[in-house]
DNA sequence: CGGGTCTTTGATTAGGTTCAATAAGAGTGG
DNA sequence: CCACTCTTATTGAACCTAATCAAAGACCCG
């Protein structure tokens, strides 16, 4: 069976479609099964812990453009590791408004909202086709307290997701729309150098819309600000398709008006607060 | 000795002033040290185990306002639990501008950024007074290589953390002013019942400065919009001073203009690609 | 009491949204 | 293979929310 561990909600999606040759055959090219070490080695885990069971192999499942890999409050057991492809998460509001919350491509790892209320508490949807490792959360746990070292860079790869995190909403919260969007392409290009690709010319996988909505931006704002990027020459746009010119400009970029008197305001307190806690401290 | 497995960056912060009579003795009047079972009372973290070591105890250390619990960049080897107080955790951007992360009140946990890169990411300051429960990270792992259950309970308060940060990005990228600030107030309203504290009426602890920074808004824009809720009689303001009046009527404030078009539009898509993934899957 | 911080409120501005119209692709079926 | 449709992208114009600038009052602490 190739679908194994899957919840009944989307089992079918998992199942590929045999109605067409061409589909079937992507499938098998698809390689099925990884070792742990392969596993840690796409995670970018610096120490592999040494495994003698050989047995120990985690599923694969692919899934194509458009398939749903988990949704919201479906049960949880298994975390997802991006071998190939792209995909985003998304949280759904009562009015069925996406919120898109990361762009997963290879090397990341998603699922990991499920563990506390053992629902999933997003959705996961393929932007292309994609090779998925399966991880069941149990099996990792198991293995964990086997190996301290996978242990802690399990801690570590959910740390870095909260700083991750982190970053986001400090982005959501201090950034105009031109840095928002300068920071995404940056952001993009050091991805595509890290996964082997051209930093400098890429093709963006997500529309205009789920871009705007990752940034808090709506889809004009993100149109016009890519269309004045080019412009300016930082980049070239065509559609989908992305040329970095000037990366550093794109990094440095700020709003505008760099808000002088608050930055002003805020430093001087923070230097005031020093004093005094080294004050009352000493 | 008081101050233990504190880095000393700031470890003269912890050692409290001598210098004044009171302090020194609500500095006495602390818990100073916490049973596992305690601890995990505070996390409210179900199943307490069972553990033999009477021995196994953490300690506490008091901060008083304004002082620094860690900085970012200080080497990350320990994990802080409110036991009482208010904080607040930062990041600080290379103009000195601070962006609030959270403010962790009792039961919460934070410095969990600090385990991936082994240095805290973030700030934490204390708003009031603190008594907190120190856990160093090495322990930690340790209880929970001896104990699945306390292990699990780890990455479900991991994952919790995570699952807040989404919902913080959900609601910068997506709500107004006045729906931000509406459920702030609630958030708080919840944690205060939550505290045993009364839901009603409460003294807020932050500054207009660090709720705007929270929320991704200008003091003034925060200012306003309390005031705005006082006139329409869903809150009473006085400075710090906060009675809620209606909770539902601000659980539910959104955006004025509801963006009908947009969730109309994506609704519809959401229908139709279900009816694709079925097609192509079935 | 006085200096500093915090808060409130007003007036003005600007950045981003909304509404709208057009164009460009991608996929479908005759 | 082309016409048709649907989705996606671009661009313009008007509007509006929230930021910015400014000033005055309230509170706190030494």
């Amino acid at each position: 069976m190739l679908s194994t561990q899957i919840s009944e909600t989307r089992s079918d999606a998992a199942i590929p479609s045999a109605s067409s040759i061409g589909e079937s055959a992507w499938q098998r090219q698809g390689k099925l099964w990884s070792s742990l070490k392969e596993l840690c080695e796409v995670l970018r885990i610096p120490n592999p812990p040494v495994v003698n069971d050989e047995e120990l192999m985690f599923q694969h499942v692919q899934f194509k453009t458009g398939q749903r890999v988990h949704t919201i409050g479906q049960p949880f057991d298994t975390l997802y590791v991006v071998h190939s492809g792209f995909l985003k998460t998304v949280l759904i509001d009562e009015f069925g408004n996406e919120q898109v919350l990361s762009f997963p491509m290879k090397g990341d790892l998603f699922g990991v909202d499920g563990i506390h209320s053992k629902r999933y508490a997003s959705e996961a949807v393929a932007l292309s086709n994609c090779d998925l490792i399966l991880v069941p959360f149990k099996k990792l746990t198991a293995l964990g307290r086997a190996h301290p070292e996978l242990e802690h860079a399990m801690y570590s790869v959910m740390s870095r997701e909260l700083v991750r995190e982190q970053a986001m909403v400090s982005m959501l919260g201090a950034l105009s729309a031109e840095a928002r969007v300068a920071r995404f392409l940056v952001s993009l290009s050091e991805r595509f150098a890290d996964m082997g690709y051209s930093s400098k010319l890429f093709n963006l996988r997500m529309t205009r819309h789920e871009i705007g909505s990752y940034l808090g931006l709506t889809l004009e704002t993100v149109s016009r600000t890519l269309s004045a990027f080019n412009e300016i020459g930082l980049i070239t746009v065509d559609q989908r398709s992305i040329g970095i010119k000037d990366l550093d400009a794109l990094r440095t970029l700020r709003r505008l008006p760099p808000s002088s008197s608050r930055a002003k305001q805020s430093a001087a307190k923070r230097a005031k607060q020093a004093q005094l806690v080294n004050a009352t401290g000493a």
